[in-house]
DNA sequence: CTCTTCCGTGACTTGAGGTCACTGTTATGG
DNA sequence: CCATAACAGTGACCTCAAGTCACGGAAGAG
């Protein structure tokens, strides 16, 4: 070492510094603003800096002092847009108290109207899973895993304890296969109508969307349901039950 | 508008013209084979069109007059190697015979092994689903509606037949299902080893993949597969019938 | 051998992401 | 109330990769 003690330039790592000052916060979430609108008009790809800024009335530049890059800004979009879901178990509370596959339904039939309200973080999340690079798709799983952002587990548990679903079963499949599954689905109905053409089969969704909804819901019970067993101590009285 | 296509599309003026002459074809396979290489190496984004050049020991500009753009060369890419995969039904006679949930058993186990063998379409697919942008996600998605290049359709009209698989549901519906989790269950077993970290929970693979597989399969049967009526005439011989 | 058609070329253009030395601006301290 | 330091913001600038084009050479056809 031997230099003066007092030179604080010294970091050889001409970091960027993040913001400090009080207002700086404020800034960073208007930018993230603008850029979710713009990422979800444009895409990924499509979306300019550059036009954020100019929509912002700063300089491009200023957005890089914020974010590393423009695969940050994006990232930090998506956690935005993603957190402003709701979690499962935010459902009504008459319909948490139906249990298990009736919130389910809740959601899958309440998404489009939450759609039409706000399409805006819908297609930021959809360019989040299937339309960015893969690295940034590694950090985005990495976030999903650790916030869970949607309550999955916490889901999966109620369901668990209300004895809906399978016991043999490890959590961790279960969660899975819902999130697969359940995402998926969703994709499939809402881009029927808002983006056709973009994922596969599912056909017309006309007003079979109710019926789809129930097929959907079938079949997911009898995946990780909890058997109906003839003769036992069935407590249905909380089950949703109809079938064809 | 912009649309993928890699071949350049029929001119409407003196644009450039699309190779004749009869070496031109394998000069664009020599092509795609090596840009295969580099996406699924460098993954999308980070790939250079310069480089595949340079490898090919030919100008860049020569790789524009076979494809139109970046994203056209790698829907190509992306084809071959999509193609390139065994169809469900390809699966050898004495596993077809034990029926569909056996064949699905059989995939699952040996894709690990084909993975192996060659990793790098394995790659490009992934790329393909999950790491590009979405215009050339749709553009995918409308080839595999129309190639169906896995033979998942012929699949479930198989499984149907062996009366295996739930006649109350839509083939679409079945097909879909499929489709979603089959591709979600394999990226998780795989990537768990080579990507560590690119997909979501099913912790640790080692030896517990078998045990995983079954646990799939059960579910999947619960799921599509024509329910096991007490008493009747179960043809379950040909089930690989294990329990938990 | 010549003419036409095509093919490959590489220098060039375009344009977006990202950087940096500098200048205003705001908070602290005497 | 000014001096000073730390920071926010700037825009000219850089880098680098996709995509273009006028040209020269090669490969048929006659």
């Amino acid at each position: 070492m031997g230099g003066i003690a007092s030179n604080p330039v010294s970091p050889p790592r001409h970091q960027r510094h993040l913001p400090q000052r009080p207002g700086s916060e404020a800034k960073r979430s208007r930018i993230v603003e603008i850029a979710m609108q713009h990422f979800a008009e444009q895409g990924y790809q499509a979306a300019r800096v550059g036009d954020m800024a100019a929509a912002l009335g700063i300089a491009k530049g200023s957005i890089f002092q914020h974010f590393r890059s423009k695969d940050g800004l994006f990232f930090e979009v998506y956690k935005r847009a993603v957190r402003s879901f709701p979690k499962y178990l935010d459902a009504p509370a008459e319909v948490k108290n139906r249990g298990f596959f009736e919130v389910l339904r809740y959601w899958l039939a309440s998404t489009e109207h939450l759609l039409h309200e706000d399409w805006i973080p819908y297609r930021i999340s959809l360019l989040g899973n299937y339309g960015t690079d893969l690295t940034l798709k590694r950090e985005i799983n990495r976030f999903l895993i650790i916030e869970d952002p949607y309550g999955t587990v916490a889901f999966v548990r109620f369901g668990l304890e209300r004895r809906q679903l399978r016991k043999d079963m490890d959590v961790e499949m279960i969660v899975s296969i819902l999130d697969w599954t359940v995402e998926r689905f969703q994709d499939a109905l809402l881009t029927a109508e808002f983006d056709p053409g973009l994922f596969r089969r599912q056909g017309e969704m006309p007003e079979k969307k109710e019926a789809r909804i129930q097929q959907f819901l079938d079949l997911l019970q009898r995946a990780i349901g909890e058997p109906v067993v003839s003769s036992r101590n069935a407590r249905l009285e909380t089950r949703g039950d109809r079938r064809g």
